[in-house]
DNA sequence: GACAATTGCTTGCGTGCGCAACCTTTCTTC
DNA sequence: GAAGAAAGGTTGCGCACGCAAGCAATTGTC
């Protein structure tokens, strides 16, 4: 069964997912050009504004964002000077950095939403089928699950 | 049906999916840390190595890769350096360059291989049913049908 | 309460890649 | 067959990121 190879099946899906992925971010990221945005600018968007008080730590971010400390550093230095999100000191600990959503980096997230959400499916849901869908959902909950599970 | 937003179902997968595939490849890639590849050199070892006379022209190896010309220039420069992949020029088309296969890169492949495919199996395909997998297989070959079918 | 250990963030450095510009060779068109 | 267009690769430049090192602040230990 667990052969060295990968039987057809197996190769098929990997295969087809691998090659997948690039050219569907890559769409993605085009998507959202018009909206002076990266992909990467966008999930930070995302994060902060669902986060209480449209904020984070900085180390909270990066994890929620699988990015590096300095990565973090890095992209938000983009977004501050863009002026969409701020950084924020905290009183009570002064290690730490809030990254905090402004009112612009709100506005530009309410504007972007509807054509970004459009554009996932467009880009990759669009000819499934609503079993299609489920199934996706319980297979990659399965695959976090094992990431996680597997720290190395 | 098609609303502004994704349903729950939607949501559930296309959060999944994104969250695993960066921690996905980030555990395939240090997989291959030990042969002294990344996962962008062994794909080019693979394609290399099911070509005829192992044997690509750049700009094929490139499209097949989705990478940039510039992009392949340099990621070939790391290999024919490490010794697994010689440039050859063709002498019915001097524009062209071949990256071709060394003896070097086929061992080192023969010698990944079964380690990246457990790799692959274990980051991935390792707690999916039969079932599941060949479900993947459909999803992303519609999904890729439909990449590719949107060009811009 | 002082000194380590830890946490949080930033900076220097290296790497990988895309884009635009460029050179060379081939193809097209007349 | 000569001039322009196109194709194939490489190089300069810039950007995003990870790693290791460093600094500041906090927590733990005795």
């Amino acid at each position: 069964m667990a052969s060295t190879w990968l039987s057809a099946s197996e190769m098929r899906a990997w295969r087809n997912f691998i090659e997948s992925i690039s050219t569907m971010t890559a769409a993605l990221e085009s998507d959202l050009v018009p909206f002076g945005l990266t992909l990467g600018d966008y999930e930070v968007l995302v994060r902060l504004s669902e986060a209480e008080d449209h904020r984070l730590r900085m180390c909270d971010l990066a994890t929620s964002l699988q990015l590096s400390p300095s990565g973090l550093t890095r992209r938000l230095d983009g977004l501050v000077s863009s002026g969409l999100v701020e950084r924020v000191a905290n009183p009570s600990d002064r290690r730490v950095m809030f990254a905090a959503l402004t009112a612009a980096g709100h506005a530009k997230l309410v504007d972007a939403a509807p054509d970004h959400v459009a554009s996932v499916r467009n880009r990759f849901l669009k000819d499934l089928t609503k079993e299609q869908v489920r199934s996706l959902g319980d297979i990659f909950e399965i695959v976090r699950a094992n990431l996680t599970a597997c720290p190395e």
